[in-house]
DNA sequence: TTTAAAATATGACAAAAATCATATTTAGGA
DNA sequence: TCCTAAATATGATTTTTGTCATATTTTAAA
């Protein structure tokens, strides 16, 4: 479903939403152990979003990596446009050239359903809603 | 979401439902061509499932791959776990140790129901029953 | 019984995804 | 100003996935 970078990419996201400020930036080896993700990997990915800015960072002495107010309004969904591309989500379970109802594949209706539910979640719920929800303790964030 | 292998997979074996009999075998180019997937990788593919009693196959002169009856009771999960392996719809979709409700992780109540529901579709309908509704004109097999 | 048509077995090769390594740039503090 | 701590840029390596090629086995039909 995810590739693997995205899982990564989503798990150091929430975790500088929940322990990160303006002012508490966190380097990459104190996200990647928490979080079980290869330091070297992680860094790679986190410029990535910094680059984009979906995160926010700052170098030198003291710096890090951290979520800005307006980072925060971002979406789960924005995160995995920037690691694994656009189109993920938008094709055939099958790679029928382009899916659509009037001529669904045999496992249009079985998934189509579900996953739009899904996915608009994805792209609704911003980083900051997560958050909330993991320091409210109703979800959990892995090792 | 599938790997392309078994994206393949489903495409032949659903092409084979709807094409073959137990007395009209079909030989691997005349599927690789319809479906849009190249012969030596598709052959491969047929070899696994005919391996693991997916699909039936005959060797030589006016031999080729059906489905006997007793294939047509299998269902698309059979065929996915023979191409990729058991547990790829089993784990958690951040990779967390065991994916519960217990101790959800972000992404849980999210995915969790309409995943069940779908992987449920995909281990419950026959391919019997998906060929019928490609007969019906239901659903369509893409190139 | 010979021939040719098919699947099967096996492994080489290529492309993509994941992982690791290292040199460069920026900035805080002594 | 200089040293050091951090991100950044870049690219090499490894692993996994997808693809291609070829020799072997089986079997129908002439
Ligand atoms: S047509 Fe295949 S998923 Fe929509
Ligand atoms: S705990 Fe992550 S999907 Fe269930």
């Amino acid at each position: 479903m995810f590739s693997n970078s995205s899982k990564y990419a989503i798990k150091a996201v929430l975790f500088l939403a929940v322990h990160s400020h303006e002012n508490h930036r966190i380097m990459v080896k104190d996200i990647a152990k928490p979080i079980n993700v290869p330091q070297a990997y992680l860094a790679k990915l986190l410029q990535a979003l910094s680059r984009h800015n979906i995160i926010s960072s700052k170098k030198g002495p003291k710096g890090g990596f951290y979520l800005s107010e307006e980072n925060n309004q971002h979406t789960l969904m924005d995160v995995i446009s920037v690691i694994d591309g656009d189109d993920r989500f938008n094709t055939c379970l099958l790679s029928l050239e382009k899916c659509n109802a009037n001529k669904p594949c045999p496992l249009h209706d079985l998934a189509s359903p579900s996953r739009s539910i899904f996915l608009k979640s994805l792209s609704e719920n911003t980083i900051k809603n997560f958050s909330r929800q993991i320091e409210k303790g109703e979800v959990f964030l892995p090792l």
